[in-house]
Parts: C-alpha cells; structure tokens; sequence
DNA sequence: TTTTGCGCTCCCCGCCGCGGAGTGCTAAAT
DNA sequence: ATTTAGCACTCCGCGGCGGGGAGCGCAAAA
C-alpha cells in the first residue's frame, strides 16, 4: 500500500480547495475544472491560481485527469485523505434515526433481524447493504438434544450462543428409542455445554474415541451419534453468514461503470468469498472502517468502496456490517448510517435488555 | 390473451421458413432478411417469394421488422407457435445427464438440495433458475417439540413433511420445567400429529379455548403455549418458498435489453411476488410449461421467458421449478433439462428410495 | 505570488455522405 | 397462378469532418 497524505503537508488553501472538488465530484460524477472550482470556493481566487494547484495536488496522487484537457478526478489516495481528514459528516435527522430504531427493534429471530439490517442499510443509502453474520468459530454450544423423526432418522438439534438455533437430520446404524436419546443428549450436555464449537468439533472425534471402551454401550451409541452429528455440521454451510440487499441499487448508479464490471461485482457478491475476507479485516476496528477502491485489494472492487462498522453485543464482538457503493458515494451520509446501525442492531442483540 | 395460430392454417413452406427464420434469430439475434432464408433453408427459392411469405407471416402476428428496411424477428405469438409446433428438443448428452442427477443425489438437506437444483439450472443453461419451495398451505405437522433454553425461553421445534425442521423461540409468561415441557409436547403431540398445519393454526385458536376449562393447569399451559408458538409462525417468513440463481447470467445475454430494465427484472426477483404468481400458475400443468414474453402478463417479463415443470414426489405436487432467459433462448436446449431437473429432483426428494 | 493572456489539446456533438442490407412493388417468366 | 427479376426506396451504421466548449500549461505581466 502506497502510504498516504499527511494533511499537515499542504497549506490550508489547497486543503480547501481540494476539499470543495471532492464534494462538487460526489455532486455530479464530472471531473471538476478550475473555473467552476474558482466560482464555487469562497476564496476569490482566479482559475489560473487554482490550476496550479491542482497540478500540486496531482503531482501528489490526490487528483488525476481522465485525459489531458478534462478537469480533475479524485484518486483513491485522494478520497483516502478526504474521508480521514476533510470530511464532516451529517447530523441524521430524527426521521431517519426514527426509521433505524423501528427495523431494528428486538426481536427473537436472529436470522430476520440481520436480514432487515442488511435491506435497512441498503434502502436508506440507496446503496448497496451487508451484514455478516456472527462468526460460528466463536460460537458456544449451549444445549444439544436429539429428537426421534422415526427409528433411525434422527433430528439433530444444537443451540448456540442464546439465539441461535441449527438443525440437521441425520441417519443412524441402528434403532433408538426415545429414552436411549434422552440418555444420550443428556451425556452429551454434560460434556459440552458451554464450550468452544471447535472445540467441541476437535475433541469429538478422538478424545471420545478414547473412553469408548469405558463407558456403557449406550454411551458408545453417544459417542457415534455426536461425531455423525458434528461430522455434517462440519461439512455443511459455512457459507451463508453473509447478507446482501439492495445490490440492484448499483444498477443506478452504475452510470460510469460498464455492464460487466457489474456483473463482476454481483459475482463476487454471490461467491461471498472476497467480500467476507474483506469484511473480516474490518471487524477488529473500533468503529467505522473504509475501503476505497483499489485499497481493498480485489479487483471487482475497483470503482466502488466498502464502509464498514463492527457491531458488538453483550461486550462480545459479533460481526460487521456495511454499505457498498461507488467510490463516488455520500461518505457524510453513509457514515453516521452504517455507524448508527452497528450499535442499533447490537442493542437489539443485547441478551439483557 | 390473443388466440393463437394453429399450424395447419400454414402451408409446409411457410412453416419450415417459419421455423428456419426463429432458429436463425435465437442463434445470432440478428433481424434475419429473405436472402440469408434463402440461402440456409433447403427449398431453393428465390428472396423475392421469400419475401412474400415473410409478408403473410408479418400479417398473422408471427413476425415484424424492428423497422422498414431490417430483417424479420419472431413475435411472442410467433415463438409460441414454434415452441408448441416447429420445435424438436435436443438429446442431452450423457454428460449433462451424468452432471444433474450428480448434484441432485439424494441426502436429507432438503434446503440445500432445492438450492444446487436452483445453481444447477443456471449453471447447465447459462441463464437463471429459479426453484419453489414446497408450499407450507399442503404441509403436515408430524411432531412438536419444545426445548427449555432458560425458564422463559423455550425453543420451539416444529417436524414438518418428513424433511422440513422449523424453529423459533419463544418467551413464556411464567416458568417451565422440562419436565412440564415434555409432558406439553407429548399432548400436543396427541392431538397435532398429521395434521394439516393450517388446521393447526385455526384450531389452535378456536378450539383449544373451549378445552380450556375442562383440562387441568398444565394442559392450560400448553394451551397457551402452543398459541404462541403457532401465532409466531403464521407470522414469520412466508416469503423464503423461491430460490434463484445466475441472476447474473442475464447479464451477458441482456445485450439488447438496456441496464434498467435488467434492473426491474432482479428487483421482481426480490420482491419474489410476481414470479411466485406465475410460477403458481405453473404446478398444476402436467410437465412443462412456458411463458414467452408479454404472454406472462407481467411487464418485467416483457422480453424473457420462463420455463417450468412441477415437480413431485411420493406422487404428491411439491413445487414448480424452471429456467429464465430471454425470449430469443435455445428451447430446444432448456426444456429437457428443466424437464430432466424436475424428474430428477422429485426422485431425490422421494422418502422411499 | 497571483493573475492575465495565449496557444493548444481533447472531447462531444451534430452533420454529411456513403455502403450495405433489406423491403415492397411491378412487370416479366415459368 | 406462382415465382422470379429488376428497381427504387428506406433505414441503419460508420467513419470523417468541423466547430464549440471546457480545460490545461506556460510565460509574461501585475
């Protein structure tokens, strides 16, 4: 990563006036060139004087023009120092903040409430919204039990951190009846409640293999049925922790960008691989966290930048959440957003509450 | 809806013009004129009293020209008559075969499996799949359980069709012990299993509240208990029965089609309201069914088709399963594969098997 | 240091003209 | 009575041209 612009090394004017053509681009997608810029800045100062300038500030890599007689373009780095440095964000005015605090209020199920987070964030940014789920590999087991479908085909349930609930049938070797299944779940329970998910997955399948000899038969039916039962959990969806909405909102605005750079980006969204890697860099920041174009490292991501905030609840970190839009976006809006949101939905997740 | 032509109406030769032109135009998308029909279709006629034809043609709905001086392009009226008439379907290769019944083995995830046939479909045609999901109105309770996560949360766990789990939580106003619970569920249990869900729910309301009296305390509980929990499920996700994928596959093909119209396609594929009324439409025809164009009644749809096939198992309905793309697609391609995929998947999703 | 003035570059847009593909019509051929 | 040939006409697409506009850099004046 090329290192970025410290602020104290331009003068407060050109700080200014590039601040003022980051906003006027934001405005209207056009390149900016010194004369609006002259009439636009309050600072009464000729196009001349300002063209200058803007040959210092792309002589920086803060600016760039699209060909030699166009105005000028914000780069990454550019926005880079804009977000971190020039930007003031919005107050949200109460209708909004109302809006946030009604989608998100408490609610049992998990799965809906991310889901409403997700199209929440998109609909009020007209952007597109991400949230990523809670991370199974800091999940605690809380309770398994098992329920009889028929003789064999068992109903396998696993209760993880509070809210959480999955479910998977599995098929056994031989009959068990009702009360072996209670004996069973009650075992288990004894043993794993409360630990780590990988943990649990780990020791199943050889420390379990030890004691087999020492315990009773039924207890060794247990021990079978748990490592089917975390076998498949292993095995299947690690992969639906991410949530997208609003993606058609890019469609709009994708004005500059060509059909199939789109078409990239949806791709991605749907292999969830990059974005989730994305996303998971962003969740040991303490607060909002941008990616701006090229800085993220993925190429799908080139025109289009990521804001980011972890949310947390009962003092644990849970996952994070976003926008995704142009790099040409309204960070003084999406920002107070995304940011408002994180905390919303991590109240709504408090247990105590 | 505007009748359409019956084939005998038509001369062979017009016919086989007919069907060489659509065959020309789903291949290159190109207005096709009378010389390249000349020259591709066997009969040795001159362009001139090809145009003739195509002039008859144009007059009975089956074609028009983009503009005066263009090529001749297939009507939604003129792809009806050569999908239900002219059409002769391809062989899948072995290959193909191979590849669908691969990924749609049976196993128990009966989520999971609905999603692979949904990528299957898109993956195999290069366009987009879509999949319903068994409707909850024709689904049976076959077991209730309830789980205590503390005192007064209590996960409900609802057995429906064989395959299906649903879980939700609940709060209770007062505590229960595990003890109450199984005593709970095993009445529920009683009166419940194999019963239609819906008259579960309409009973649970009504009936159960003339009981009331009669039963004792713990039975009261359950009472309320089961009230809450099925008011819950009335309540939550009646929207999730319909699974695309390759929505981005569109992309490519959507060469004539401008951005914002592929826009309102994937917005109806959230909103999932308009499919799922014409996928409706679609389960009680016995085997595939297509809708070209504007026939479908939904403007979104203007110049896509859809083509479905019900699929079921254990010699009941389950669902409507098909393939969108647009109205120039190979149908002779992408009907037996949805064809194949609905077989097949309604053999996965067999109990005996 | 800022401004003015000037020459220059490049895009955008409309225009023109042309070739190509295709049509419809009429008249001739079969 | 069909089918074909011939012809005039329409319309799209494309490349070239030219002017206007926006903007730049540079050099010289303020």
């Amino acid at each position: 990563m090329v290192s970025n612009i410290d602020p104290s090394q331009l003068s407060e004017r050109s700080l200014r006036l590039f601040k003022s053509l980051v906003e006027h681009f934001i405005e209207d997608g056009a390149p900016v060139g010194s004369r609006t810029l002259a009439r636009d800045s309050k600072l009464n100062l000729s196009p001349a004087t300002i063209r200058n300038v803007m040959a210092d500030l792309e002589a920086l890599g803060l600016l760039n023009s699209p060909h030699i007689s166009a105005g000028r373009v914000p780069t990454a780095r550019g926005y880079r120092l804009f977000v971190d440095s020039l930007l003031s964000v919005d107050h949200l005015d109460s209708a909004e903040v109302d809006q946030i605090a009604r989608e998100l209020a408490p609610k049992d199920d998990v799965p809906a409430l991310m889901q409403r987070a997700s199209s929440m964030l998109s609909d009020i940014t007209r952007l597109a919204g991400v949230v990523m789920l809670p991370r199974p590999e800091q999940s605690r087991l809380r309770q398994i039990e098992f329920v009889a479908l028929s003789a064999r085909r068992i109903l396998v349930i696993l209760v993880v951190n509070e809210r959480e609930v999955q479910n998977r049938i599995i098929n056994t070797a031989r009959d068990f009846s009702p009360a072996e299944l209670q004996q069973v779940s009650n075992y288990l329970n004894e043993i794993f409640a409360g630990k780590e998910l990988n943990y649990v997955r780990a020791t199943i399948l050889d420390e379990l293999e030890k004691m087999k000899e020492q315990v009773n038969q039924s207890m060794q039916a247990a021990i079978e049925m748990a490592q089917t039962a975390f076998d498949a959990e292993a095995t299947t969806k690690p992969d639906d922790d991410l949530l997208f909405s609003g993606q058609t909102n890019l469609m709009d605005v994708a004005e500059l960008a060509d059909i199939d750079q789109l078409k990239k980006l949806f791709e991605s969204f749907n292999q969830k691989r990059d974005i989730l890697h994305l996303l998971e860099q962003a969740i040991n920041a303490d607060g909002i966290q941008i990616f701006i174009g090229e800085e993220s490292g993925y190429d799908v991501l080139d025109n289009y930048s990521v804001v980011t905030a972890p949310y947390e609840a009962d003092g644990q970190m849970l996952g994070v959440l976003g926008v995704i839009g142009p790099t040409r976006m309204h960070y003084e809006r999406v920002i107070p957003i995304v940011d408002l949101t994180a905390r919303m939905l991590g109240c709504a997740l408090n247990t105590r509450s």
